[in-house]
DNA sequence: CAATAATTTGGACAACCGTCAAGACGGCTG
DNA sequence: CAGCCGTCTTGACGGTTGTCCAAATTATTG
């Protein structure tokens, strides 16, 4: 293609190729998303292109004309869940005026993430281990972390300032101390355990008012 | 064989039966200590038997011989991997005559482990996510799990202890908290982070006062 | 020392994997 | 309408996988 139009001629060309490369991008997660399905249902280890494709609407052709091999498209599919992930206390912070009101929200929506999307959390905590044998993960998976640290320490502040204090420990040790007991709970949720639910929402519960 | 054998010729069956059951069950551990390094190195996804077999002193037909199928003889691999896990501080824990001691003793096996046994942890990590998908990790994997909530409950009540105090919070939240930390730390660490281990040391010198 | 059992070997098997390429399809442009 | 280009399908490829098995080897027993 000719690089070097300039002016009107150029702009158009340039208009075209993002447009292009917009759709092109649109598919990729259209993809992505179909592969998360997949991901979720069997984990990375068992995962085949051809188990995506199966299960989706898309020919396993198409998933190689649209990433270069698989790693790609893992790490598309990883990039794309974050957007989903990071906003979903968002609301709840914002609206909360009490204490009450944001730990009662904070934990309606742990309790429905836990038992809704508990495929994609796995996948997560799956993804997640993977990253400490594969290089080419590292990358996406610590960005996402640090999101979600910043995550819980947006609910973190916000609960700390309802009742005029400072949250008692650092962002990273209060993300380890969130994230450490969902992944508990998950795995317990997992394997059909009744409590691990309540459990958590008893122990977050009885946590929040000693970090901040 | 003759199961009905009485008196003494059926004492003897017996014996000649367990000698034999033991021989098995080392040899079994023998191999799956094998595995371990093969698995440590490469993950679950990535780990064939054969790959196994070969950087081992054995042929992969063995393996078959003593395991019923690649998921027996990675159960076999958990569950020897967590004797020898669950006892790393106990040495600590017993012999520290201040909370100084303890801390200083626990900080210091702490960054050990970190740095010399990285690629067994990051298995351990990988071998829990894969619990949430293959149930016939589960009960394993949780059984490790309580044990480790364990070890981690006698390192906090003993700290605890050398102040006159009692642990501000529950097992499950320590164990969830710590082993965040770790996760974290370990992640970065194999991301080549110079500062991962100290950071650890510097949270958890920290954290240790306010939790007990 | 034979004979029987336990262990080990290494190859065969079908199924599956990621990757690739040749060609078909359909819309857009000149 | 012809030709081109981006998109997609389909089947083939070499290699790897878990599993199994018959034969060879070693250990144990009578």
């Amino acid at each position: 293609m000719a690089r070097q139009a300039t002016g009107a001629a150029h702009r158009v060309t340039v208009a075209a190729e993002t447009l292009r490369d917009e759709k092109f991008n649109a598919r990729r997660i259209e993809l992505a998303e179909a592969a998360l399905e997949t991901l979720g249902e069997l984990g990375f280890a068992r995962t085949s292109l051809r188990e995506i494709a199966q299960n989706s609407a898309f020919t396993h052709g198409v998933f190689h004309y649209y990433f270069s091999d698989k790693l790609d498209l893992i790490c598309c599919c990883v990039r794309h869940y974050k957007a989903k992930c990071v906003t979903r206390y968002d609301e709840v912070v914002t609206t909360a005026r009490s204490r009450d009101e944001l730990t009662e929200g904070f934990l309606a929506k742990l309790a429905a993430t836990l038992r809704d999307e508990a495929r994609m959390h796995r996948l997560w905590y799956d993804l997640r281990s993977q990253a400490m044998f594969e290089p080419a993960f590292r990358k996406d998976v610590l960005e996402i972390d640090k999101s979600l640290e910043a995550m819980i320490w947006r609910i973190a502040t916000r609960y700390a300032e309802l009742g005029n204090r400072k949250p008692a420990s650092s962002p990273a040790a209060l993300y380890a101390l969130f994230d450490g007991l969902f992944q508990s709970a998950l795995l317990r949720h997992l394997a059909s355990d009744e409590k691990a639910v309540p459990d958590l929402l008893d122990e977050v519960r009885r946590l929040l008012p000693t970090i901040c």
